[in-house]
DNA sequence: TCCCTCAATTAAGTATGACTTTTAGGTCAC
DNA sequence: GTGACCTAAAAGTCATACTTAATTGAGGGA
């Protein structure tokens, strides 16, 4: 899971970018190169391949006679799995959490809907399994076990779902589970409801009928946001 | 028109980029960099900083004692605008059209049911402008103009959604909407039911109806994909 | 024969200094 | 006040020397 961490630049980016995306520095900071050198102690080769990846994210813009601008939040690559990783890991995680369900409970149903046209055989079983593995650490302090066959099932709707876009947002799926069970309940057990709505997703994918998975999903997700207090259609 | 192009680290991501997303490398392919040193009579410096934004992107991994080494498919940040622009520009393009537009899909319509609910009355206004705009430019050859509406008003309806991440979609859908019109017909004028579909969301996001915004943005990407061939729930 | 260790080698990573290019911002003439 | 014209500041580029990590394969022991 921890991303390639070596590398001296990949240090340099690992203290900027959750600085930047917290917005320790407005929009329109500049920050100059050689100040980062010493503020780092390392090179300006260094300093250069950082900040053109901050560039290539829209965090920042480098411009010749005036500096490393911070830019604002709209320009930002928020789809930059690092910049979502540095966001839920900093201030506004609440806030980024929240943005994050409500794109989730845009996609995941329509994901489920494709996923029970085209799921293979195999993706059938592992979505079974998964639900089963569910329902059995639904009880009793196991929401470690639980939430690996959650991330799980989420994961092979999306990948089942045959969209490269869709199937991408695993990672972001499995940040925002991963989120709300270490920052929320981690006291008191799932929801009996949604993991038995994550059965009858399986089943419903089993046995073809889109519509009633993408129905089934769309409650899931509804229940996710009723979670976190965001009003629901 | 071209993008920035400043910067000699610019012109080589502009000449790997797309070849790497074209497939021209296939995954696994090592590439050294003082053999892109030579390839683009280019300093070090210069390429490394290239190597690390396509790094950045999963577009490759750079290993000491391998080289840069390209990556598959499946770990590429398939989000990244850039990384989008290129693949529409490439070989792919037809796949790729199909993917954003099955994403617009399942985007477009929860954003026009938040947008009914939270829109500004500028938002509104500007929404029917666009909305009236394309009426009056739906026929006798006025694409061009029609265009503009058209990814106004998707773009007016995202960011009035109040979700960042669906506001950010908004370069997306004015790619694939762009990428629809030179493509595509460029003769024939517009569906005359989509020009109305797009009136009434309009109509129903100015009378605060999420349900009826909801639904008949649905219609909307429901034809989207229907011109695409998509296989409709 | 097999496996382990270790050193050689290779290619990326880092540091540094000299030089170029762009351009914001001030200056001066008009 | 407006425009043309410097100046200087900061990023951009290059060449080179050096460091670090990891693959490879050769040598030695079981």
């Amino acid at each position: 899971m921890e991303n390639q961490g070596q590398g001296l630049h990949a240090r340099v980016l690992e203290s900027l970018g959750p600085a930047i995306t917290a917005g320790e520095y407005g929009p329109g900071t500049v920050l100059r190169t050689d100040e980062l050198e010493e503020r780092f102690d390392v090179s300006r080769t260094v300093i250069r391949e950082a900040v053109r990846v901050l560039e290539s994210m829209r965090l920042v813009s480098s411009r010749r006679r005036v500096g490393v601008t911070v830019l604002p939040t709209e320009e930002w690559n928020v789809y930059d799995p690092q910049v979502i990783r540095w966001r839920l890991a900093g201030a506004d995680r609440p806030r980024q959490l929240r943005s994050l369900t409500v794109l989730r409970s845009a996609v995941e149903p329509v994901a489920a809907g494709l996923a029970a046209r085209l799921a293979t055989p195999e993706q059938c079983a592992e979505l079974t399994e998964h639900a089963l593995g569910m329902v059995a650490t639904s009880r009793g302090q196991q929401l470690a076990g639980y939430l690996v066959h959650d991330v799980a099932f989420h994961r092979v709707i999306l990948r089942a779902s045959g969209n490269e876009m869709f199937a991408r947002l695993g990672e972001v799926v499995a940040e925002v589970l991963t989120g709300r069970t270490e920052h929320q309940v981690m006291f008191t057990d799932p929801d009996p409801a949604a993991v038995t709505l994550h059965v009858r997703v399986a089943e419903a994918v089993r046995e073809r009928d889109a519509a009633r998975a993408e129905a089934l999903t769309r409650e899931i997700t509804a229940g996710a946001m009723a979670e976190l207090d965001i009003l629901a259609p």
